[in-house]
RNA sequence: CGCGGAGUGGAGCAGUUGGUAGCUCGUCGGGCUCAUAACCCGAAGGUCGUUGGUUCAAGUCCAGCCUCCGCAACCA
């Protein structure tokens, strides 16, 4: 019998650094739809990958001295080895760099050119050269740059086109005839607002401004472009080749879900969707634009240094620990959020004591009062059909959310009947009953639907977290997969021992403190080594003292302050300087200030800077101007 | 008027097509002792950011305003 296939897969990781929680959130919610969709007996083929190409890995791997390929062969190794932290159970790791994918990407292009879909023109416009950026005359802003505020120069540089215009009406119909290709709703409409409605104009789909990536086979001054490549991963890491594909694409094409992260809904519903319909082949069924993990209510960034790594979570925690967090945590549609006290919240309540603790107990008891060994009665006392009452809404309840992946509802039910188990347990009180030999009986019934309604929770909690589902069986010591109450007739049940060791909130939380604290007496040696120059570099800064005559805010800019300086030149001397959030125009006016006299002058938000004015950072969120007394202005500084 | 998101009991959130405001954590009180100081019950606590509108009826629809957060811009 041939089983349904389901093919998944998720954005492929950018292998310029190494992935976040947030990254992992998306191959975690992956594998929990994988995983699912092969227990409802889905012939499953799940992929997942790396992005190799583009700018900026070419100028990291340049930075460390390696070629790009050493650089993403690290980086592609670290990527696999978090998922497998994850213990993801993708069947194929896909790199933009492997040799079938370039050539199939590489044929694809030659196919659309062929055809008439790319296009060689010119990319005219207006080109910024210190931005080193096109752009469109209605970009432009009084003329200039909308950038840096700087004159642009006419310039062209010779491109290729992927014609959107030509699809977008199809994709506009297909979009609105299939109202699940974009889920959430919300991400749909800002698709259709945002991008469709005012129309699409041609994608330049080349580069030439950099050399790391798949060239164009028929003119190799150009690579192509970075989305095209790696949109492109989905259908040839399944054997997807212009002149003749596979037997395996043949059989899982088109996708049954792309998971993607709600940054990346636009290249995944708009230029994919058209470069397949260019390409003759059908679209995929459905994108699945999740929300984002927040650290606290921040996005995560190596620059604001709250990034937190879902490899280093799991060493500590434990991977089920991490899967639950992010399944249970992050909605279908908001963003969620982590923190390591919210983390050990969840662990403590949810899984020690909530399940782990359920099952602990049931399985002790089974032991204490039937030696191990329970099997099915016929009892029908109000709490007991309610519980079976409750295993079947846990189930109907679980199955809707897990069919429309809505993985944070689905982990809400299997939680709400393992509290509804707990409860039995005190309406019951089997304690009680095992001190009546009368009562015996019944006391037999009361654990076997006990541990009959843990089986079933532990069938759910398997996609989500696997390990942990695989104890519960093994304490059980059964195998049924089955998720109706009362499908097996008895137990023989094993050792309990805890699934999860409850953590003590304020041992960890001091714990990772230190940590953290130690980490940062490591960063100012690294600071140290950049920063030691001789006499003769510092001589080449001319500092010289400045009166501020004029200061206002700048219109564009949130952070920027004006300054009108008096330098004793003569002279007025214009800067810019990122100071708005601490000081009020009036606070500055008759100060005297430290300024870098010999800075490159730069354009910002409009406004041509030249020099910078001292200042120190005075705390997380606070930044104090070094102001002089009793010093004329011009006066140098040494 | 750059784009987008959000404002619901102390905290974090649900509230689908408008019809008596729910959940988790925390707090307080009680119960139980099988179990991982776990489990169960009960209570307190919200004029659902603000103003106006539609309606028999609005957290839920419409308009304006306020505040916060992302992105973009940018920290000389």
């Amino acid at each position: 019998m041939d089983n349904k296939k389901f093919y998944i897969t998720t954005a492929i990781a950018y292998a310029s650094s190494k992935p976040h929680i947030g990254n992992a959130y998306d191959i975690v919610l992956a594998d929990m739809i994988a995983r699912y969709k092969r227990s409802k007996g889905f012939d499953v083929y799940f992929m997942t990958g790396s992005d190799e190409h583009g700018q900026k890995i070419e100028e990291k791997a340049k930075l460390q001295g390696i070629s790009p390929k050493e650089y993403v062969d690290a980086a592609a190794e670290q990527i696999q080895s978090v998922w497998k932290s994850m213990n993801t159970t993708f069947d194929k790791f896909i790199r933009t760099t492997d040799a079938d994918h370039e050539a199939a990407v590489s044929a694809i292009f030659k196919k659309l050119y062929n055809q008439g879909d790319i296009y060689k023109s010119e990319y005219e416009g207006k080109y910024c050269v210190p931005c080193e950026s096109f752009f469109t005359a209605s970009q432009l802003v009084d003329g200039k740059c909308p950038d840096c505020g700087r004159d642009v120069s006419d310039a062209k540089e010779e491109a290729y086109f992927l014609k959107l215009g030509k699809y977008q009406d199809a994709l506009m119909k297909h979009i609105e005839e299939n109202p699940d290709f974009i889920k959430p709703e919300s991400r749909k409409n800002e698709m259709i607002n945002n991008f469709l409605k005012p129309g699409l104009s041609d994608l330049c789909v080349s580069r030439s401004s950099f050399k790391w990536g798949i060239p164009v086979e028929f003119d190799n001054k150009h690579v192509i472009y970075v989305w095209l490549d790696a949109l492109s991963n989905y259908i040839t890491g399944i054997g997807y080749n212009p002149d003749g594909s596979s037997e395996q694409y043949k059989k899982y094409w088109p996708a049954d879900l792309h998971v993607i992260g709600k940054d990346i809904v636009r290249f995944h519903t708009i230029y994919w969707p058209i470069i397949l319909m260019a390409l003759g082949e059908p679209l995929p069924k459905q994108v699945l634009g999740h929300p984002w993990v927040l650290v606290g209510e921040d996005k995560m960034s190596k620059s604001k240094g709250n990034t937190i790594y879902a490899d280093e979570l799991a060493a500590r925690f434990g991977t089920d620990a991490v899967r639950y967090y992010l399944l249970s945590e992050v909605s279908f549609t908001n963003d969620g959020s982590i923190t390591y006290e919210s983390f050990i919240n969840k662990f403590n309540t949810d899984l020690a004591n909530t399940y782990g603790n359920l099952v602990n107990r049931s399985i002790a008891m089974t032991n204490k009062y039937f030696g191990g060994k329970v099997s099915k009665k016929d009892y029908s006392n109000t709490c007991d059909t309610e519980l079976v009452e409750a295993v079947k809404t846990a189930v109907a309840d679980y199955t809707s959310a897990m069919d429309s992946y809505h993985n944070a509802d689905a982990c809400e039910a299997v939680l709400t009947l393992a509290k509804r188990c707990n409860k039995y347990i005190d309406e019951t009180m089997p304690w009680a009953l095992a001190k009546d030999e009368a009562k015996k009986d019944y006391l037999e019934g009361v654990l076997y639907n006990l541990l009959e309604a843990i089986r079933i929770v532990g069938i759910m909690l398997s996609p989500i977290v696997p390990e942990s589902a695989e104890k519960i069986a093994s304490q059980l010591n059964c195998d049924c997969k089955e998720t109706t109450f009362g499908a097996l007739d008895a137990f023989s049940v094993g050792e309990a021992s805890p699934l999860f060791a409850r953590l003590d909130a304020e041992k960890v939380l001091a714990e990772l403190a230190a940590e953290a604290e130690a980490a940062k007496k490591q960063e100012p040696e690294n600071v140290a080594k950049i920063s030691e120059i001789s006499i003769e570099d510092f001589c080449k800064v001319e500092l010289k003292s400045a009166l501020i005559k004029e200061c206002e805010p700048i219109k564009k800019a949130k952070k920027l302050l004006k300054l009108t300086l008096d330098d004793g030149s003569g002279k007025d001397r214009t800067v810019a300087s990122g100071i708005a959030n601490y000081y009020k125009p009036e606070d500055l006016i008759g100060k005297t200030v430290i300024v870098v006299a010999n800075l490159k002058p730069a354009t910002l938000c409009g406004v041509e800077s030249c020099g910078m004015i001292l200042a120190a950072d005075a705390g997380e969120n606070d930044v104090k101007v070094v102001f002089l007394e009793g010093v004329p202005a011009g006066a140098k500084i040494r």
